[in-house]
DNA sequence: TTTTGTCTAATTGTAATACAAATAAAACAA
DNA sequence: TTGTTTTATTTGTATTACAATTAGACAAAA
């Protein structure tokens, strides 16, 4: 009944600057490196007070685009996207859909690594990788630690640091929607086995590995 | 000869401040809905003015975490995930490691739907997607609508709202990524491959299949 | 010539004050 | 119960003043 009905909002002076902000960085066309105007520039201009601009721009620079030091003015810097998504990234402040969908998330990325892993994957990589299974304490079904030190090498044989920091990111949440669920019962197909896979097997060997790996999380989603 | 040497951080007051807040809500176990201390009252408490805890405020209020109204003050918020994600991922400012990682991690989730899509498609979403692929222009090999098109469709079966909209986030990442790249000889599996798959094939077919399409992609990526 | 020191002007950072604007809550009226 | 007015509180904006930093100019020294 009350569907489309949006709560009136009206934009303070400091989002509304960082509004045009945003548009008068893409339309200029700024680079890493650029400087921007002063603040007394933007102020005179956007005919706002300093204390509004130098809001709009805490804004920018808690998202690592824009960096300032006395004298020099500021700068356009590039973002540390990781860091970034950090900061956003409890569980305690972030809706349960949300939660959800990183936890498939998760699965989704595990599932996708096997094609970059055989890309990139070297014999020393994967016989690290058994020492940290065969190092594994065989307490829990699901120790955080284990996961922690297994999946993250295997993060770190793709070579990809982006995604490698993400996925440290995604433990805690991960951690966090399974804390939700009902009882974890293991898959058949264990870390060792998966080495194995890596050293013998193919892509495919592998994907179907991982897949009866994680085939306990998938059987808990709802359709 | 300067190796080791670091240059001497100056964090601001507004930034002490922002590290003393992120350490106080997570100290304070904050969740969302619960109010924080007035302006006036963390400024005392810090011993900072209130210019200062109004800038580190911004700072989270940009990131969603924060919320504010006259009179009612301030109140922790679940921020828009993607959202905030949208606001730092574009090309221009994001070095180039992070956005070949970022082609990378497309290309890992792409190959990684596949399991979620076993899940959660239906008849009648393959449906749609089979119309998707029959209107598609023959024109160029990589036309960005068409991609945009079918793998949003392909997004949409999973269900997983934060996936679909961080890959059209992704999108121009992708897309810039690959302009940057040699030119692009299309996989031998095309979309309409895919929807037959999807329609009459295992899930194992399937990762087969859109490894295939993605090919051409990962024969280019370095070892 | 090259380095080192000093000064100057410009810019951001912090503080303090005053007031505007919104609004929840209370008091009051119908 | 419903509507109106008042009041007090809190955030939002503007302004001013000054502190802190530092790039650049210039001078002095080696």
């Amino acid at each position: 009944m009350l569907d489309g009905l949006q709560p009136i909002k009206n934009l303070s002076m400091s989002e509304m600057v960082e509004v045009s902000l945003q548009q008068y960085f893409r339309e200029k066309d700024f680079k890493v490196g650029d400087s921007l105007p002063t603040e007394k520039d933007l102020a005179t201009t956007l005919q706002v007070s300093r204390s509004v601009i130098r809001e709009a721009l805490s804004k920018f620079k808690m998202l690592g685009i824009v960096e300032s030091r006395k004298k020099t003015g500021m700068v356009i810097s590039n973002p540390d996207l990781v860091g970034t998504i950090g900061k956003i990234l409890h569980p305690k402040i972030l809706d349960d859909a949300t939660l959800q969908d990183l936890f498939e998330l998760r699965l989704v990325i595990e599932s996708g690594l096997a094609d970059l892993l055989y890309v990139r994957k070297t014999e020393k990589a994967v016989t690290e990788l058994e020492t940290i299974a065969r190092n594994e304490k065989p307490g829990k079904a699901f120790a955080i630690d284990n996961e922690i030190a297994f999946h993250g090498k295997l993060y770190e044989i793709t070579g990809n640091q982006t995604l490698k920091r993400f996925q440290l990111l995604l433990l805690p949440v991960f951690a966090y929607a399974m804390s939700m669920k009902k009882k974890f019962k293991p898959g058949s197909v264990r870390h060792m086995d998966l080495v194995e896979i890596l050293k013998k097997g193919t892509r495919n060997d592998f994907k179907e590995g991982m897949f009866e790996h994680l085939h306990p999380h998938y059987t808990r989603l709802e359709k």
